[in-house]
DNA sequence: ATAGACCCTGGACCATGGTCCAGAGTCAAG
DNA sequence: CTTGACTCTGGACCATGGTCCAGGGTCTAT
């Protein structure tokens, strides 16, 4: 596949295809004679993966450490196993947090717009938790 | 409160403080007879909102947006109703799509390190679904 | 064999979300 | 009444994650 083709099949554009190749998110392809570069179709699932990473908020640093758990390049499996715990526990925090932040949304919408008194529905309050000692 | 006990408080730069001014997530507050920003101590919760809120990959629009939520500045009870319940959903893909991505990190942890043939436990899958068609 | 769409490299430029001065004033402790 | 820590404004600068040329080659269809 041409640059295009997967950029377009990746719902990305063709620049920010060469540029995850120079920030090694992705390996550099073969290249055709003409000097074009060659991709594999498989490279069309990692490129989505780094867009919806990147959607969901992840540097392009942590998404390449993702990749690279994928593939498993920490170098010994217990190594690899206590990396993908880590990422798991971040996971787990970042989750909750979002849930927080929707339960604080939900509950505007069902006591709020009543006109009444408005209980607490404070959505600042919703992060305000720390989570001091879990992480780091 | 003066400027460098907020931002300590709400553990970011100073700088940082008369920024997010500047771009309006927080207002001006009142100025002493010197000139020196005087804070009520409120704000140190709205900082932190907006702190938290960013490592969780929001960008300051999108945080914007929710602190209008929050002071019910959307004109109506109906538009703000609705403006949350968009919140609500796109923060709904957001948590599902962390769930994915944590089941996929969790399978890689029970099963790859084991040597064996590794199922399935592809990580980049786990973000492959595209939300057509749910928003926007 | 020529137009139009695509690809190459390299470098300039951009938006976001800040940080880091300089130069000047403020304030609390000793 | 001076020293050191803090604050002010304004502007330069930075990292991240790209986009957008220019100048040149390639490919395919007519």
């Amino acid at each position: 596949m041409k640059i295009g083709e997967v950029a377009k099949a990746a719902e990305i554009g063709v620049d920010a295809v060469r540029f995850y190749e120079r920030e090694g998110l992705i390996e550099a392809p073969a290249r055709r004679p003409s000097g074009y570069r060659d991709y594999p179709p498989e490279v069309v699932v990692r490129l989505r993966f780094i867009r919806r990473a990147k959607e969901l908020g992840f540097s392009l640093r942590e998404i390449a450490e993702l990749l690279r758990l994928e593939a498993r390049e920490g170098t010994t499996p217990a190594e690899l196993r206590r990396c993908a715990e880590t990422k798991i526990e971040a996971l787990e925090e970042r989750i909750k947090a979002l849930q927080r932040m929707r339960r604080a949304l939900r509950r505007l919408v069902a006591e709020c717009p009543g006109q009444g008194p408005l209980r607490d529905c404070s959505i600042l309050r919703s992060l305000a938790a720390e989570e001091k000692g879990t992480t780091r």
